[in-house]
DNA sequence: TTGTAAGCGTTATCAA
DNA sequence: TTGATAACGCTTACAA
């Protein structure tokens, strides 16, 4: 429990040199004659001295006296008391964590912010932040922060942004839908700026082909992320059009704002009797993990690489580091198109209405 | 990004007074005079003077030169690599995080280890580590660690432990089977520590009336988290039972080792035809997060208290903390007992076999 | 009640 | 190639 601090010194005393050769050997100084640097390094390896642990404050005391700021090779994440259903943070950590590991760096969470900075960057023991999910609005409360920030696919005013670009997945969906012979389509998802991105590039490439997701059949609502609220709604929407005397709804597809949604439009649809994709197409966007439902009737969705996102964060951090004044950066990941099974053909007998 | 260091040197050459006084009059030693004090505060707020941020390192090495590990006042926590399929994590953390918040502590999360002690522990910039999830054999790696570790769950020689009483949820179960009538009982588990206290509660609670879970209907299977192997050795013994001629299993009751795999066994049981729990009493442990099958059909379970988990475990390292030579300790929490609707007397027409 | 001096362990500078 | 010295910002001991 208790860690009797070998220091520079004792290791100098030992060996009758002076401390500041023991520093220039430990720290790998051309200046130092090689068998002496051998002793040295011995010696410290002897009595277990170890850099970071035997007196990391001193060495950024006396470093940051230079003017620089020192790194400390640690960036921290940021997760506010998030539940984090659809394992996001974890794909999104394994990029962040192999990352780090290449560029010897680690990485340390907090999922708990009280409206101040967190000590270990009021401490400057990180070099930076990474925003990765959570509440945008703490983000707010933490940002006149000093250091390098980094934020995950949400815009945070005065924060590097790592992002995928949701308009072209919408796009490539879009005219996937157009080129397979759709027209008319309806959106389903909440009423956030990620979701009019994803709408908007979905418009785009239905209209190409003259095709469209009219007002009346998109389905903007306050997202909350849980079952209920969105069966509710996919039950009012094939309800609505069965109660109208037809037995499937004007629109030869749906687009879900993401997998979650899709795969419970997926379920609705058959429930309320109608086929996947044979009379309804449905697409999804995330590339979430896979269910139970995936394995027999797999979604076809955009998928967002994660990983890949973790990753670009980290490097972000470090490139900021050494662009302190350049201007503010986004980096755009493309999401990549899953073709599953939930998408084909309109049905033949629904009438192309104008 | 720059931050213009201010010092207790810079407020002092403003006031016209010592370094010292300033020191004094922040940390709020009595022997300074009071308006002197308040001059000396303002000054501080007006320049922006923090002690945290300004100089940790210069406080923290100085209060070490007194023979003393100085607290940080912040605690890690390690999740290696997991998934945490069940939302456990975000549960101890709410706890952790609630019990850090009181006691004015902040905890931070590593989900890597490198085989080595994590940089911010070698630094000494955490008071103590709490292990929450994930593989045993990091913990030994990282376990010569000069601060306080605690283990949650499992145990891990050296450190502290926080747990739930397995045996005694184990034996509430049994006894309430008992009670019901139950005295063929079947389990389902992995073959671990934790699933073993599990059983041998079971046991004891129906041995007290003469009940058994024996050997040939005891299923320890080695655990890997997902569905497909769970499902397949439930469907192997359904189907074995029912291929030997019989339309029931011949035991009244399925004991399984968590609420996940209690849940694929209620639908198991349904899909081959069981009425749960007329036919066959199903029961869990953990008390998992809800899902839709248990809205219409509510496991009965043994509930870990696993926000009580994690403050406990705070509340160990602070512990630990002012006695650090004391022995090991352990901390044991009751789990409870949740009433479902999978647990009823057994079916009438099934001879008890002795 | 206030100030002076010493020292924590390191790195940078200058001299030998 | 090595050493002596100063400094980083702070807390403690002792003196005024």
């Amino acid at each position: 429990m208790k860690s009797p601090t070998v220091t520079q010194t004792m290791i100098a005393r030992k060996l009758g040199v002076s401390q500041v050769t023991v520093s220039r050997a430990i720290r790998g100084l051309p200046q130092v004659n090689n068998s002496l640097r051998n002793r040295i390094l011995a010696e410290a390896k002897r009595c277990g001295y170890v850099p970071d642990a035997t007196n990391f404050e001193a060495r950024m005391m006396r470093r940051r006296a230079n003017g620089v700021r020192p790194r400390t090779d640690v960036i921290c994440a940021i997760v506010v008391d998030e539940d984090d259903p659809f394992g996001f943070g974890g794909r999104l950590l394994r990029g962040m964590n192999e990352e780090a590991h290449q560029t010897n760096c680690e990485v340390v969470i907090l999922t708990h912010i009280n409206g101040a900075l967190p000590r270990i960057v009021l401490r400057h023991q990180v070099d930076g932040m990474i925003r990765m999910l959570g509440d945008l609005e703490m983000a707010r409360g933490v940002l006149p922060s000093p250091i390098p920030w980094v934020s995950i696919l949400y815009e945070v005013p005065g924060a590097d942004l790592v992002t995928v670009d949701n308009a072209a997945g919408g796009l490539t969906l879009g005219r996937l839908l157009a080129a397979k012979g759709h027209r008319r389509v309806a959106f389903i998802g909440p009423d956030t700026h990620l979701a009019r991105e994803r709408l908007s590039g979905l418009r785009q490439g239905l209209a190409e082909t003259g095709g469209d997701i009219p007002a009346e059949w998109t389905f903007l609502r306050p997202f909350v992320c849980n079952d209920d609220s969105t069966k509710d709604l996919l039950d009012e929407i094939f309800t609505r059009f069965r109660m109208a005397g037809r037995t499937i709804p004007p629109f030869t597809a749906l687009a879900a704002y993401n997998d979650f949604m899709a795969e419970l439009a997926v379920r609705s649809a058959l429930q309320h009797g109608l086929r996947v994709p044979e009379d309804l197409s449905i697409t999804g966007f995330d590339g979430a993990l896979p269910s139970r439902l995936r394995e027999t009737l797999p979604l076809t969705t955009i998928a967002v690489p994660l990983e890949e996102l973790g990753a670009e964060a980290v490097r972000l951090v470090h490139w900021r580091l050494e662009h302190p004044t350049a201007l503010r950066r986004k980096v755009v990941l493309d999401g990549q198109l899953i073709l599953g099974r939930t998408l084909s053909a309109p049905p033949p007998h629904l009438p192309e209405e104008t």
